[in-house]
DNA sequence: AAAATCAGTGTAAACGCTTACATCAAGTAG
DNA sequence: CTACTTGATGTAAGCGTTTACACTGATTTT
């Protein structure tokens, strides 16, 4: 591994010039400058990142904290964030914060040690009062898809509750009327949001089924919902997974989508265009959502002067995407 | 920041000491050591990680290289690699490569930069060459799914070939004797050696048709195919989202698979068991081989030295999956 | 009783870099 | 001609750790 000291060896300057030059800072002779370069050049020197942070105490990684990458929307949200990096130059760290709090603790606790002073968190385990400690503790620490009054201006959030409406809204307007909603059974808040905003648009009694927001969720919902069927005219499913679960399960059963039944999704995931028939869906703009919060972080920790317009709001708005699987209901 | 030096004044011992406990090397009295935990724990003492890894001279993170993670196929891959950093106490430093050569030697770079020396590096678009001088640089640095023979233990690959002969047999076993193959017109070595495959098993001249490797490049290659129905009666899909953009495609114009006509995939993603109708399909198991990749970087790089009864075939074979795609033909 | 061993600890030099400060020559102002 | 700038560079002290080596006092060996 060469070093400073051997480019600067080489041309015969001191490792301080060696340094000036590589970060150029500070004044140095054309000539120099360029004795110092083809030293550097010779050598094949790469300047060693942590060292570097190390002495200047600036840290070029930023860190990034998700559930599951595995799951196409966080691999989305983890290339967004990445391509922030990119730009800026800097390193992505990746930690997985899994199913429970212990392990998302974890995750923040490793990208501290790494001296990581930027970073995004999706966090939907930890308690608001753990997860504030450390948003104190940690001043580019920036939330995402999580919302905590007091750290306001460090949160990236969806509004739930208007995507639910819209759903409503949506079928209303399509003529239905007897609608089953297919639910997340997980203990966050996004569930119960949707819930709320669709029922607030449609209050009449509506079928309401819970299970894993997953495909295989999708399917067990379907299954219990093939018991109603002559009541319902269409269905609200939580995610687009769970969507085409449903959608799978009936036409097994030789039901038809959207002919026999309608049904919206939620995210516009890959599942959306991919499935049969294409997915109408509420559209979750977690990629813009994502390089705002690394931006937001990098911009909070002084690690990023040159993307300042940001944009101004934080809570970001879901949006119809009409597809084939919604028919009119006459 | 509480550094070792508090640590140590508080403890009233010196810093080599409280070094010695955090790491548990070397010998230190009982006492001493509890002294040293709980002021450790009093001023929450965090090790850095980065000076660690700096004056240790050895590194904590494992950098890992992929086109896209957005992918899920490489989110299953990454997810795979982290399961084996996160048993090993290392950190993931992700570095996407893109789609050219100069990004992908870019990612490498930046890794190097960031002092990583065990590596897993997915890489299609750089010259066998560049990626050589990289393996030769890097003793840590592991390939996966690419195969260079001069650098064989150092290569976890599939056996491709081995795939496209699989499907042969698998359909030819179905009674399937005119098939078309819709390939990736990607220019790797993969899609060029499973048609090989293929066509070593099922010599008779086969339709063939090449878009790109996505949902999309499925439903134009159907486009063609519509044409030839008459002549086919199955068709073998470079991947899953190939497969099911045909399948998409076919039932749009009203063509039944497998009633139709049947398919055949590859890979095993998510999509295979999400479509109508359930994907037969060949396993790529990415999984796998990501963590012995993972794990074969470590322990070169001696890393890992608990995790070494590491798998002695560097060249993993694909499986059949039997699900609903492929009928009977008579 | 002197010598050797050993557990337990401290001292200080690294690791590869940045940067405040000092230095110095040459140019400019008074 | 002295005094002050200013551009260009070097010196050396850090950044938060680890670790080779040295040291001490106690215990064991001869």
């Amino acid at each position: 591994m060469t070093t400073v000291k051997d480019v600067a060896k080489l041309a015969g300057v001191s490792t301080a010039t060696v340094s000036r030059v590589v970060n150029n800072s500070g004044l140095v002779n054309k000539e120099t400058q360029s004795k110092v370069k083809s030293a550097m050049q010779q050598l094949n020197y790469r300047p060693n990142t942590v060292a570097r942070a190390l002495a200047s105490k600036k840290c070029t990684t930023l860190g990034l904290v998700v559930p599951d990458v595995s799951d196409p929307f966080f691999g989305q949200l983890a290339s967004s964030v990445e391509q922030i990096t990119r730009l800026t130059n800097m390193q992505l760290l990746l930690s997985i914060g899994g199913q429970d709090e212990r392990s998302e603790q974890q995750a923040i606790e490793s990208l501290i040690a790494q001296n990581c002073d930027t970073m995004v968190v999706h966090s939907k385990k930890m308690s608001d009062e753990t997860l504030s400690s450390y948003l104190n503790e940690l001043p580019g620490l920036v939330l995402i898809n999580r919302f905590i009054a007091e750290f306001q201006s460090r949160c990236i959030w969806l509004n739930n509750e208007y995507g639910g409406r819209l759903a409503a809204e949506y079928l209303i307007h399509k003529g239905h009327k007897q609608i089953a909603i297919v639910n997340s059974c997980l203990e966050i808040d996004d569930p119960l949001l949707r819930k709320k905003g669709f029922e607030n648009a449609l209050p009449s009694k509506n079928f309401y089924f819970e299970a894993t927001p997953t495909f295989d969720g999708g399917e067990e919902a379907a299954n219990k919902l093939i018991e109603h069927l002559d009541k319902v005219t269409a269905v609200f499913a939580y995610n687009d997974a769970m969507a085409v679960g449903v959608i799978s399960k009936l036409s097994e059963k030789g039901i038809r989508v959207p002919e026999d039944i309608s049904i919206i999704g939620f995210d516009d995931a890959l599942f959306a265009r991919v499935c049969q028939p294409k997915l109408t869906t509420l559209k979750y703009p977690i990629d813009q959502m994502a390089k705002h919060a690394a931006l937001l972080s990098l911009s909070i920790s002084g690690s990023n002067t040159e993307f300042s317009n940001l944009p101004s709001e934080y809570c970001y708005q879901p949006y119809l995407i009409e597809r084939n699987s919604v028919s009119l209901n006459e």
